[in-house]
DNA sequence: TTGCTTATGTGTGAACGTTA
DNA sequence: TAACGTTCACACATAAGCAA
C-alpha cells in the first residue's frame, strides 16, 4: 500500500482515457454495481443522476471536477492506511478502471464518513439544542429569581429602617432616664427614721413582694458597705469622719443606682445610721459595749415608762395628724391663735396621759377623738 | 428554742430659727 | 435677747421575723 496515492496524481489518466472508458463508466460498474449496491441506493436520485448527465456532456472534464472534490473530501475524510482501505485497493488491484473504482469506493467512503460527520452533527445539535434549553431554563430560573430578591431587598430595607426607629427610642429612653435621674429627686422626708417617717415606705419599695426584696437587697448592701469603709459602728454617726461617709455613699450610688434619687443620699444615711444604732444598741444590752455616761438619764427615764403602754406602728398615724393640723393651722389667722391651739394640743395630752397610761406616748399632739380610731385596732 | 436583726415607739438634750 | 417651737440625734425597750 506505499503506492496508495492521491487522486490528483492520476487525473490525467482520466482525462486521456479512451471514449470507450469514459463511455463505459456506467456500463463497466457490472463489477463496481455489485460492490456498490448499498450505496447505490442511496443515491437513487438527486446528486448521482445529476453527475450523470454532466458526465454525459463533458465526461473529462466532470470527471476532473469530481475528481479534485472527492480528492479534497479524502483529504478530510479518509486515512489512507486503514484495513478497509486495504481491502478495498486489493479487490481492484489488477483491474484497468481500478482508479476510478477507487475513486468510486474513496467517494461512496466519503459519502459515509459525511453521513457520519452528519449524524455526529445532529448528535452535538441535540446536545446543543438540550445546553440551549437549559441555558434559558436558567435564564428562566433567574429571571423567576428576580422578585425573591427583590423581597429579600426590601425586607432589609425595612429592617434597617425599623433598627433605625429602635435605636432612636433606646436614645429618647436613656435621655428619659438621666432627666429621671436629675428630676424625680425624693426630698428628705421631716423628722427622724422610725419617728416621724418610715425609711421603707419613703422610698417607694412600700409597695409589693418585689419592691420589698429590693428593699431589704439595699439594706444588706449597706451594711456590708458600713464595714467595708471602715465606719467604727461602736460611735454615733456624727464622729463619723464626713470623708468616710462621702465614700459610702459614692459606692452605695454605684452598687443601687435607685439611691441616686434620694436627696443628699439621705436614704443610705437613715439605713446606715439605724444599723449601727441597732448594733451599738445590741452591744450594750450583752454588755460588751460600755454605754457613754451622757446617756444614763435615759435609762432612769425608761425605769419611770409603764411597760405595759401599747405600742404599734403609730408615724402614719401622726402623720396624718400632722397634715391635717398644718392645714388647720393654715386656715388659722394670727399667730396667736396658733400659739393657743399648741397650747390646747399640750394641755389635752398631759389630760390623756393622767386619764390614760396607755396613751402617755402620745407625744406629737394627738387628741384622744383623733386617736381612737388607731387604737381600736389593738 | 435561741440569738440576731429589723422596725418602731419612747423620752431627753442640744441646736437652730422665729417671734415678741 | 429671752421665750418658744421645731428638728435632730441619741439610747432604751419591745414586738416580729428569720435562721441555725
Amino acid at each position: 500500500m506505499e503506492n496508495f496515492k492521491l487522486l490528483s496524481d492520476s487525473t490525467h489518466h482520466l482525462q486521456d482515457a479512451p471514449s470507450s472508458l469514459k463511455d463505459s463508466s456506467e456500463p463497466s460498474h457490472g463489477q463496481q454495481q455489485e460492490y456498490d449496491q448499498p450505496h447505490s441506493a442511496k443515491r437513487a436520485s438527486g446528486r448521482g443522476k445529476a453527475v450523470q448527465s454532466e458526465n454525459q456532456l463533458n465526461p473529462a472534464k466532470n470527471m476532473s471536477d469530481t475528481l479534485k472534490t472527492v480528492n479534497a473530501r479524502i483529504k478530510r475524510h479518509i486515512d489512507p492506511y486503514s484495513d478497509a482501505m486495504d481491502s478495498k485497493f486489493e479487490i481492484i488491484d489488477n483491474d484497468k478502471t481500478q482508479e476510478i473504482v477507487f475513486l468510486r469506493q474513496s467517494h461512496d467512503l466519503a459519502d459515509l464518513k459525511i453521513l457520519e460527520t452528519q449524524a455526529a452533527n445532529e448528535a452535538l445539535q441535540k446536545e446543543l439544542d438540550k445546553l440551549k434549553s437549559a441555558a434559558a431554563a436558567g435564564a428562566r430560573f433567574a429571571q423567576e429569581k428576580n422578585p425573591l430578591l427583590e423581597e429579600l431587598e426590601k425586607a432589609q430595607a425595612a429592617n434597617a429602617t425599623l433598627r433605625k426607629k429602635v435605636q432612636a427610642l433606646a436614645d429618647k429612653q436613656r435621655i428619659h432616664d438621666v432627666d429621671s435621674d436629675v428630676n424625680e429627686n425624693v426630698p428628705r422626708p421631716a423628722g427622724s427614721a422610725g419617728n416621724n417617717f418610715n425609711i421603707q415606705n419613703e422610698m417607694g419599695l412600700g409597695g409589693n413582694t418585689n419592691d420589698r426584696e429590693q428593699y431589704l437587697a439595699i439594706m444588706r448592701n449597706m451594711h456590708d458597705l458600713t464595714h467595708q469603709a471602715s465606719i467604727n459602728w461602736e460611735q454615733p454617726w456624727a464622729k463619723t469622719p464626713a470623708g468616710a461617709k462621702e465614700k459610702l455613699f459614692a459606692v452605695a450610688r454605684e452598687r443601687h443606682p435607685i439611691l441616686k434619687h434620694y436627696e443628699n443620699d439621705w436614704a443610705t444615711e437613715e439605713l446606715v445610721k439605724q444599723y449601727i444604732k441597732n448594733k451599738r444598741c445590741h452591744g450594750y444590752r450583752k454588755g460588751f459595749l460600755e454605754r457613754p455616761a451622757q446617756y444614763d438619764y435615759l435609762k432612769t427615764n425608761s425605769a419611770k415608762r409603764n411597760p405595759s403602754a401599747p405600742r404599734g406602728p403609730r408615724v402614719a398615724v401622726r402623720q396624718s395628724k400632722k397634715v391635717a393640723e398644718k392645714k388647720a393651722a393654715a386656715k388659722a389667722k394670727g399667730k396667736s391663735k396658733a400659739k393657743l391651739r399648741t397650747k390646747q394640743v399640750v394641755e389635752d395630752d398631759d389630760e390623756s396621759m393622767s386619764d390614760e397610761p396607755g396613751l402617755s406616748h402620745d407625744r406629737g399632739g394627738l387628741s384622744r377623738q383623733g386617736n381612737e380610731s388607731f387604737w381600736a385596732r389593738y
